[in-house]
DNA sequence: ACGATACATGCAGAAACGTGCAAGAACAGG
DNA sequence: CCTGTTCTTGCACGTTTCTGCATGTATCGT
């Protein structure tokens, strides 16, 4: 084993158990536990680990704020993604819209899933980077910085040369009669060509979005296949949204 | 065995088994571990491996590695980047190149600076989200996960539908003879796309790049207005580029 | 307070490293 | 075909780095 390697391993170990305890590491890699005590004092000198007696554990600012984009990520939002996230096949294309529920989907896609993901949103490009077996395409355009996509007529463009199995896409308003809806008018085109060019496109609706309306239509409901949410799904607006066809897919 | 063919032994060894181990290699491949010490010099001089005490590892295991280098800019870095800022004119179009001193670059402009931002980093263009005056064009492709910059068919193209006042590049080497090289073929002829929509193209070079050379050429240095470096300006290889008409900005 | 455990430090052997050098192969030019 | 040059390769040497052990000290739990 190498030198970096097993560094490699604390940090992963640290990163995956939240602490790490010496003794327990060099009985487990056969090796001094001076070694893993070198080591470790050499990481929290390059504040990626703070030491504590006995091992380390995760450098706090860190952790913390790991911890906190991970819990202010609501629950909801997190379980819709896993389930979102579950849809995607391995091997198939899916095109990914922006938004912070889309950017929790990529947080939960499997790491070592192989398959093609497109999006106009360059956070969700910068997440996947750590996932390896994934093809990302990024859709070029003007950046809309309200919403961290790109926007516009170039985008658009490239969005007609792309086409995908699955269409993810966030929302900011479910309701029955105005259908999906969203506070801006060029990310509601966007929206547009994305579902066009998919086989199937499911909404992800956490439950405060269900029987809201914003300004601008993304799409009638004839259009979407599915909605994911964490709302009841004996919501009254999920029961007419089933009436109209659309499947409901309960997380949580 | 041919001298590339063992290269490209060590470079697939690397991803299949995640880490190389200098003396195993040299013992199966019946040859000297100086010869593998020597490959391995050369590939991390490329970038394309890691090289520890007692082998070679991937060169981007983690995204923790890109974070690492994201929230430790070395000093060299920083005032590079500073003078580079400050060639941009407000109200001007910059094509801002992807690495960790673009997105330095990136930090440095002014808050408030108005102006036109083109770039093929999602990174960057995630940093420039709190320029609010900065419209920021982002060219769309396929995500080239080590240097997390858009490349290939799709964002060349792209790139030939504008242009701009000033490109400002990284690369990874400069040398009198090769000019700019860079690890990545696919990186490199975008870094040439770019280079050919400004006006004017400047070079970021830390320190330590100079009188490097990479496996792919991006520019002779007819095609370069200035090399921004914290290196000595009388550096031998600097001292060569400006007989070559190269203007050499100083920074720090 | 006391034993047990963890720790830092110094040390020595081993392993890996860089560099200079020379022998040999590949190549260009005459 | 010969010759000079360049590049590669393996070896030798001195240097640096790593690792486990021993020692004495600090910290923890009881």
């Amino acid at each position: 084993m190498l030198a970096a390697e097993r560094r490699d391993h604390l940090l992963g170990l640290l990163s995956r158990e939240g602490k790490i305890v010496a003794k327990d590491v060099a009985a487990d890699l056969g090796i001094s536990e001076d070694s893993v005590r070198r080591d470790l004092r050499d990481l929290a000198a390059e504040g990626l680990c703070q030491r504590v007696y006995g091992g380390a554990l995760p450098v706090s600012p860190a952790v913390a704020d790991y911890g906190a984009r991970q819990t202010v990520t609501p629950d909801g939002k997190r379980q819709v993604a896993a389930v979102a996230a579950a849809l995607v096949r391995p091997g198939s294309a899916l095109i990914l819209d922006g938004g912070t529920t889309a950017l929790a989907v990529a947080h939960a896609l499997p790491p070592d899933l192989a398959c093609t993901v497109i999006t106009h949103s360059p956070t969700i490009a910068v997440a996947l980077l750590d996932h390896p077996r994934a093809e990302v395409f990024l859709l070029g355009g003007r950046l809309f910085k309200h919403s961290a996509v790109t926007c516009g007529a170039a985008a658009a463009e490239a969005a007609q040369n792309i086409s995908a199995d699955l269409c993810l896409l966030g929302v900011t308003g479910v309701h029955p009669e105005a259908g999906l809806t969203t506070g801006d008018a060029e990310e509601a085109a966007m929206k547009r060509a994305l579902a066009a060019r998919a086989a199937d496109t499911y909404v992800l609706a956490s439950s405060e979005k269900i029987g809201t309306a914003s300004r601008f239509r993304v799409l009638p409901w004839e259009d979407v296949s599915g909605l994911i949410t964490d709302a009841d799904p004996r919501h009254p607006v999920l029961e007419r949204l089933a009436a109209h066809g659309v499947e409901i897919l309960a997380a949580g």
